[in-house]
DNA sequence: GCAAATTAATGATTTATTCAAG
DNA sequence: CTTGAATAAATCATTAATTTGC
């Protein structure tokens, strides 16, 4: 990778006196575009690409790429500054995404027995029946298919035990699936 | 104060009895998780999730219906984030054509006309975003009241370059973001 | 005060996923 | 099972900030 150190970039078309090695917002186009995103943009189409770009370039020199660019950026960003914050909640995504009806029912969902969650089931109830009314129980099927296993090992070298691994916390690249599958 | 999400931080899995209110999962707890989702399991049996739940149990707690809960999230939350996708993408790829000055590599695919704005994907984007005319504003009034502080201020002075815009009248502290979303 | 050296931000690329079509 | 579409994550690379010596 890197092939081709070569340094510059061809000076194109920065007429004004500026290298253009690469784009250099000013600030009111860093402030329209985080507008934007605060507004909830934050994956521009095609189209809009295009309008957002022709705005901005009134500020300066611009092109399509770099807008996408910036929200590709600012957005993974973002989300990096948030996940540095809270250590491992995966899940906070939308967490106010209770706006819907249509929440997972799991009391009737998939699991076919009843003890399988062992605790605290009450409180899930209690929050589901105060979301929606459990009236009707859609008949689902466990249609469980496991699936395959061990056929997406691609570059596992690490052969760590589940031991080793846990007491650290640390964190390694590819614990080996194999391994962790094995409980199953 | 935005809402949503306090960050609970830290307590992580390793037990440490503080706020219980949810389940905190580990990074090995994830990480072995999001294996299984990758190794095609989405769905898990109640025997699975019960072998889940133990063997997970091991790096903080957990119980069964954090499992279920977690796959049944997961695989609705990809699904969805597939789906609303909308699309940009260009030939991002090395080729530097740097013979021609411009190169909007937009492929356009522009294709769904549904949301452009994926709200739904990671971050919490404000709800009334969703509220946003996409393709044409007919009266963009979202109050979007942001709240969040800017990151990006930063005081520089010199905004040379390309625009003399900004001189002075019109830094302004607040544009309007009605009209600056205008052109979309 | 200035400019080289160092560090922090952030623009641009590459890589690895996921779901869906065929 | 293979390929296409489209990211998001990880990474590379360059520019702006900041520090430091004079």
């Amino acid at each position: 990778m890197s092939s081709g150190g070569f340094s510059i970039k061809a000076v194109g078309g920065g007429g004004t006196g500026t290298k253009c090695g690469r784009w250099n917002p000013t600030v009111e186009q860093v402030k329209l575009l985080t507008d934007l995103f605060k507004a909830g943009l934050r994956t521009p189409s095609t189209d809009q690409i295009q309008k957002i770009s022709t705005e901005l370039s009134f500020y300066g020199k611009i092109e399509s790429k770099n807008v996408f660019y910036w929200f590709q950026n600012h957005k993974a960003r973002e989300r990096q500054k948030r996940r540095k914050i809270s250590t491992v909640d995966f899940d906070h995504r939308q967490d106010t995404d209770l706006s819907r009806p249509h929440r997972n029912n799991l009391r009737h969902r998939q699991a076919p027995p009843k003890d399988i969650f062992d605790v605290s089931e009450e409180e899930k109830v209690i929050e589901t029946l105060q979301l929606f009314p459990l009236s009707k129980v859609e008949r689902v099927r466990a249609n469980v298919t496991v699936a395959s296993h061990k056929e997406y090992i691609r570059e596992q070298a690490n052969t760590t035990a589940f031991s080793t691994y846990s007491s650290c916390g640390a964190e390694m690249e590819h614990p080996p699936l194999d391994l962790r599958l094995s409980f199953l």
